[in-house]
DNA sequence: ATATAACTACCCCTTTATGAGTAGTATTTC
DNA sequence: GAAATACTACTCATAAAGGGGTAGTTATAT
């Protein structure tokens, strides 16, 4: 079996760390850094030109961040693997990655040869999470039953959680508006904010969660 | 108890009809007609000025039909009662009238007295249908339990059931034909087709269907 | 008193979605 | 062969949705 190579863009807006990744893969023969990026807008351009193996992404970035980022670039139309990288140890930002569609999740403070293998690892298939973060996920996970849901719900505000209730049956905003007695632009607002607290990208997804869940 | 008068508006594209329903309804003095329509579009304008208690609507219109008029009555601020008028005695149009918030449902047919009996059912609050369609609505309603679903899944081609769960899931049409290997205007076609076929008037509403049908 | 949060309503702008139409290709049906 | 249907892909147009911002009001908490 011939020693393959992988195409690996860099995504970080910290050049100190970035130039420290670049140098890491430098020493490992299977990874060819075909370019670097210093924000996501720039990182999402590469990425779609190039078309590389595996992108490595900084999750905290000024500008557009490393979710946003991720997002954009499972848009795509490439199937580059993407490994977040931070050093962020908290398991929201774990799991929110993992929702987005992360393919591994690396701490910055990791050695070199666990970031290396993990990154194999996600080359390979294999979702790349550190072990310590593993026991937050799973729990993360379980949560996502009950637990989540209800924290989920709690973010909300009354109005949040009214105006959701109306997406779940199918209404728009103009009828939300109606059937609440407020301004379509303000129902408008109340959405946006209830997407952005559940992490939803449109009220279709707010409004299948909702139904799936039970929401009424 | 005084004898309340209703203002009623009647919308047909058909003059004899309509002159027909209008003499019907001088020769009750709870009646007044206070506007005619001879197409939806105008009885719509109408309807938006007068406000009126009651609005006796064609079924079966050339231009904008019955259904879509009374939808778009339905989504003005009026709290106007629409009894549709029909020469149809298919259980079909009634289910669709019904499902679109019709307050009742009369055929051409019938008998005067029973019409105007029907239309103060309406205004009181009961819906009217006649005897003859109770049987058919009835079973129509049952089926809504299996039996439509699987007909109103079947009318839809693979490639629209296929693109129905891709909705199920909350993707956009960009990501459905990326999902599918097809253009997004393609996309469009089918969700336009599929959208009419089973009478939704969004992807949200389609898809909040799939999933409490639980189409995967 | 002064934050803080929620609710309301508007502005701007871009992207998506929907509706209507035309049209070519392939397959099936009569 | 001709007709019908499904699928594909456009065009053009309007409507709806979403993201950003500012701002005034009210209530509640510090």
């Amino acid at each position: 079996m011939m020693s393959e190579q992988f195409n690996v863009i860099v995504i970080d807006d910290h050049p100190l760390f970035r130039k420290g990744v670049v140098q890491l893969l430098g020493l490992d023969t299977r990874f060819v850094v075909v370019a670097e990026a210093a924000s996501g807008a720039e990182g999402l351009v590469l990425v779609q030109q190039h078309n590389p193996d595996l992108v490595i992404l900084d999750l905290n970035m000024k500008g557009m961040d490393g979710i946003a980022t991720l997002r954009a670039i499972k848009e795509l139309d490439v199937d580059s693997r993407v490994v977040m990288l931070t050093v962020s140890d908290q398991s929201a930002d774990l799991v929110a990655a993992v929702r987005a569609g992360a393919d591994g999740y690396l701490l910055k403070d990791m050695e070199p040869e666990e970031i290396v293998a993990s990154l194999a690892d996600a080359l390979d298939g294999q979702m790349a999470i550190p072990e310590r973060l593993g026991r937050a996920l799973a729990l993360a996970l379980r949560e996502d039953d009950g637990n989540e849901r209800n924290a989920m719900l709690e973010s909300l505000t009354d109005r949040e959680r009214e105006i959701l209730v109306c997406l779940s049956y199918g209404l728009s905003n103009k009828l939300v508006g109606r059937e609440l007695g407020i301004a379509e632009g303000t129902v408008k607002v109340h959405v946006k904010s209830l997407l952005r607290k559940l992490s939803f990208r449109s009220r279709l997804e707010a409004a299948i969660w909702a139904v799936e869940q039970g929401v009424k």
